[in-house]
DNA sequence: CAAGCTGTACTACTTCACTAATACAATAAT
DNA sequence: ATTATTGTATTAGTGAAGTAGTACAGCTTG
């Protein structure tokens, strides 16, 4: 369980997609029990205030749930994650041909500049 | 000249990347004098010290340069302005890129949902 | 029961980007 | 020369995001 966070960014909103997206590509399983608030903290070089935010924030979506004493746990549900992952990937997209827009590029010529994109 | 700033990021880049379009879609010609800081500031609906920071970023890299009492000018060599714009758009695109990929998605999933995307 | 995990809550501090207000210097127009 | 307009500089204040530290509450295991 990496945490690649990318500083410059908030890191809520990203340790938030990267649960998501670990519970639609499987690598985490429904009722499945997640490290501890603290523990995610350490790894991510992150303050656990930070990580339970994210957390608390998924539950509100009913993508996770907590036990007080026991943990958190990721719901039965996966459906719900699938669509905030969807949603995430969405307005990413969206604010990307935004900012293109506004240095001069029509959606057309987006695709075409992504197309011919190769670097990682 | 309408300045339309996305709040949410920081003004300061959305500023100097609208300089640089504007420079090179020919609506800022070489030699040209801009508006003032004060009035750019009040256009735009921001404090004038982030013009000015925004313009002396602009100054050190050659694309304008300013004469104090009389005001912001647009740089002869526009060619600065076309390779910072370049570099801008290319900036963004591999954070896109790098976005998307941590969600999972490979360089060329992000192609094909680039391609069939439809909206503004 | 006691210890050691959990989540939860709260307050204070830091940093960054931007705002706000003011003052000063240089140029042009009158 | 005087006035207005320009760039420039400085200081202080604000809000958001994250950090840091501490304390409390509930569950499990020994």
């Amino acid at each position: 369980m990496e945490w690649i966070l990318d500083k410059g960014r908030a890191i809520c909103p990203q340790i938030c997609e990267q649960v998501c997206k670990r519970i639609v590509t499987g690598e985490f399983k429904p009722g499945e029990k997640l490290l501890s608030v603290r523990v995610v903290a350490v790894k991510a070089g992150v303050n656990p205030n930070t990580v339970q935010k994210s957390f608390d924030i998924l539950e509100q979506k009913g993508i996770l749930f907590s036990q007080r004493g026991l943990g958190w746990f990721v719901s039965e549900n996966i459906a719900l994650a699938k669509s905030e992952l969807a949603t995430i990937t969405r307005t990413i997209t969206q604010d990307y041909f935004s900012k293109m827009k506004t240095l001069g590029m029509s959606p057309d010529e987006v695709k075409q500049y992504v197309l011919q994109w190769n670097e990682s």
